[in-house]
DNA sequence: GATGATGTGTGAAATATATCACGATTGATT
DNA sequence: AATCAATCGTGATATATTTCACACATCATC
């Protein structure tokens, strides 16, 4: 059965997690009940994510580290390698395209576009910044399934109609609006403001 | 009662919706069927939400987007200033920092800090760079009860141990990491990479 | 002012998600 | 090798969230 999308964050919250402490102090295995400590979730989640993707504990010993990583990764599709285009490179777009920490999730980012003739063709972060005139003879090029968008909410629906004309598979929208996409195509928010609801409710 | 978070994200997704739509378009009411078409959100959740604000639409015509508006500014209180640091003025903070976007919501960047002393005196986005030697006592003589972490993840902890210490209330936290924090205290993590998850389970 | 179409408000039902409870399994200890 | 304690796997249970269904309210129209 599919993954839920609640099942692939805890999953990766797992991942990062294990990755982080090896990278501290190597150890072999680990508990179900030690992960939930540090990721306050409930160890019964822990085992039941780890049992949906076909891990097995052993009783009185947890898991393997090694394997959970490796599970993770194959589940979720982290060695097969995204080819990705990333549109808008203002002061958001700019700072996840120097980002070093998406690569190990499989994620490449092969061309940056702009509509601003100032920045077309400057270069950024290794990058020649490209003119999104040419945004959809690229993407059809090299057979980009996965676009970033950090463009000004203004345009964002625009810029999604031609990328969705282009056969893009998925959408990763750090602009604060929906997207109105075909049934097959994926958006996934990055809806940064909507963490200040909780903040500035909490803080009231 | 408390709302929930996921009432409060959608609160603030029909504030956005409601904020967008009149500027380009003044319109005195709105059908609940209409916000949920436009963000892929059931009628129903919509017309509970509101309920949930003390809001109520009028039979055959829907409610006064003015009205919605101001309740859920109320009710968040996007309408009380909420002072804050940043601290860690890379990429991500300093896209942060120079985004107008949040002052809507109430949210004032107040002062910003680092650790580099090469940044530590420099200006940015109208901001001195403080040291974050000087964090504690800023936070104590200004009375912030919000901090926003844009800094490298080996230091989250450390940092955030800091924060708690001084009595800090909230932490915007932008680093891939879980943060400990006493009870009282809400961390709302804006784990941007969570996003890979969907995406790359859903591109294999 | 009756009628119909369109919306709201909300209890009930359905679905989704998280937690509990406990037998089964394993490794350490005696 | 028998016992014990720690940990897993999972069905049952509880909680949270969403959707359905429909009575009631409102406005436009005739
Ligand atoms: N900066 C932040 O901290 C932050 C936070 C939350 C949300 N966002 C959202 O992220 C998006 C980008 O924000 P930003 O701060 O980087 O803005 P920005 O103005 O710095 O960058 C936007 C970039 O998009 C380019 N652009 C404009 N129209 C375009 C088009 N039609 N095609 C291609 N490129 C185009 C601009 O030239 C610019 O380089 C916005 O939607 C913003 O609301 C930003
Ligand atoms: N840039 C992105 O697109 C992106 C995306 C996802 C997550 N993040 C996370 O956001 C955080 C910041 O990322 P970034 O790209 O801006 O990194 P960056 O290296 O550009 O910025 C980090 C800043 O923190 C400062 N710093 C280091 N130690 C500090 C300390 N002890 N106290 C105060 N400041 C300190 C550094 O001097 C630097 O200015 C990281 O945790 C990163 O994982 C960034």
């Amino acid at each position: 059965m599919q993954l839920k999308r609640v099942v692939l964050e805890r999953l990766m919250r797992y991942h990062r997690f294990l990755s982080q402490t090896t990278k501290i102090k190597p150890i072999q295995t680990i508990t179900s009940a030690q992960i939930a400590e540090a990721l306050d979730i409930d160890p019964t989640q822990v085992r039941k994510d780890f049992g949906a993707i076909g891990l097995m504990g052993i009783g009185r010993v947890g898991y393997q580290v090694e394997d959970v990583c490796c599970a993770i990764r194959q589940v979720m599709g982290f060695d097969h390698e995204n080819a990705a285009v990333l549109i808008g490179v203002g002061q958001l777009g700019g700072a996840l395209l120097t980002y070093p920490g998406f690569e190990k999730y499989g994620l490449m980012i092969e061309a940056v576009f702009d509509s601003d003739p100032a920045k077309v063709g400057r270069r950024k972060a290794g990058y020649t910044i490209r003119s999104t005139r040419t945004l959809k003879q690229y993407i059809r090029n090299y057979n980009i399934r996965l676009a970033i968008l950090c463009t000004p909410v203004e345009v964002s629906q625009t810029l999604t109609d031609r990328l969705t004309s282009t056969g893009i598979k998925a959408i990763w929208n750090f602009t604060p609006t929906s997207l109105n996409v075909p049934a097959d195509v994926l958006v996934r928010n990055e809806h940064i403001s909507l963490g200040l609801s909780e903040i500035a409710y909490h803080l009231k």
